[in-house]
DNA sequence: TGGTAAACGAAAATCATTGTTTTTTGGCCC
DNA sequence: GGGCCAAAAAACAATGATTTTCGTTTACCA
């Protein structure tokens, strides 16, 4: 399998792009293209918008969820539900999965080189599957030490 | 891969441990066992919930939720998210993985004999992964049928 | 059979997200 | 540069899923 790069497009393309389909370009579209872009913390819209917020007091949480779901339908970020509680959102549209950590909700990348999972024509049943996504999940590393150190005190817990 | 089945225990066997971790069993608690037992639908709190209510109409969500979760911590069924923007249970608790169906938000299990999947030591950055599981997204036949005949009258949608 | 902690039910609270309404503004026309 | 108008923003109410709170009831061990 090769692996393509497919980044979300630079802030100036964006603006161009957004004029081009009918959209209009407003600072704070263009601020959010900004935090976007090579973010690869897979940004919830709340921490979008709390980066946002220290640039404009005033803006809208709301105005974030439209920008960000305008931005999915252009394909130019995927929406992620790693059930970490609410959407995330990744710039980086390459075929990638997913490292989640159980204990403090971070996502780390994973690039792999694995074959097209076949799936036996029984189990299908007439679905048409077009995506597959694989989410690991376990202790990241800072969390390893953390949960291990912990159970000393808190065996029982969990 | 072997597969190896590992559903929730039966009713009785659950009374008895919940007895025996100090849990009270309560005729509302034994319903939900009830209910929950060969369940492969992937219920959601909700409509476990609808189901109770039809033998116990006080019955409150809260009690439901509250189950749900004494199951989860003590191994018996596991919680799913699968992006269909409830949490869903699952008393299977055999190695499988899901198709979900983008449009009408059904689920179905996926029983996969695939090797270990290996990821590259230098993007695991000492992340302990436990693990994993593949969503395909798709259109399960019936919405299949149902997309590409909407899809005449409207084309420009979606 | 009673005491007590656990579980229950009802309703309010919370969190993520979406709708609604009113006001503001980007981008085109002159 | 000024005016127009639909799109976008802001403010705020509303929704759906889930959790909290709190007063009441109940399972179950003594």
């Amino acid at each position: 399998m090769v692996i393509e790069c497919r980044l979300m497009r630079s802030p100036e393309e964006l603006v161009k792009s957004f004029r081009e389909s009918g959209r209009k370009v407003t600072p704070q579209r263009e601020k959010i293209f900004q935090i976007l872009q090579g973010n690869k913390t897979h940004p919830t819209a709340e921490s979008v918008y709390a980066e946002l917020l220290r640039e404009m007091p005033t803006v809208s949480l709301k105005t974030v969820y439209q920008t960000l779901h305008e931005l999915v339908g252009m394909g130019e970020i995927s929406p992620l539900d790693l059930g970490t509680g609410s959407a995330r959102f990744d710039p980086n549209q390459s075929t990638h999965h997913h490292l989640v950590c159980t204990r403090c909700h971070s996502v780390k990348d994973l690039y792999l080189d694995i074959e097209d999972i076949q799936i036996p024509g029984e189990q299908l049943e007439g679905f048409d599957a077009g995506t597959a996504e694989i989410t690991f999940r376990g202790h990241c590393s800072k969390c390893r030490t953390a949960v291990s150190g912990q159970s000393q005190i808190a065996v029982h817990q969990g």
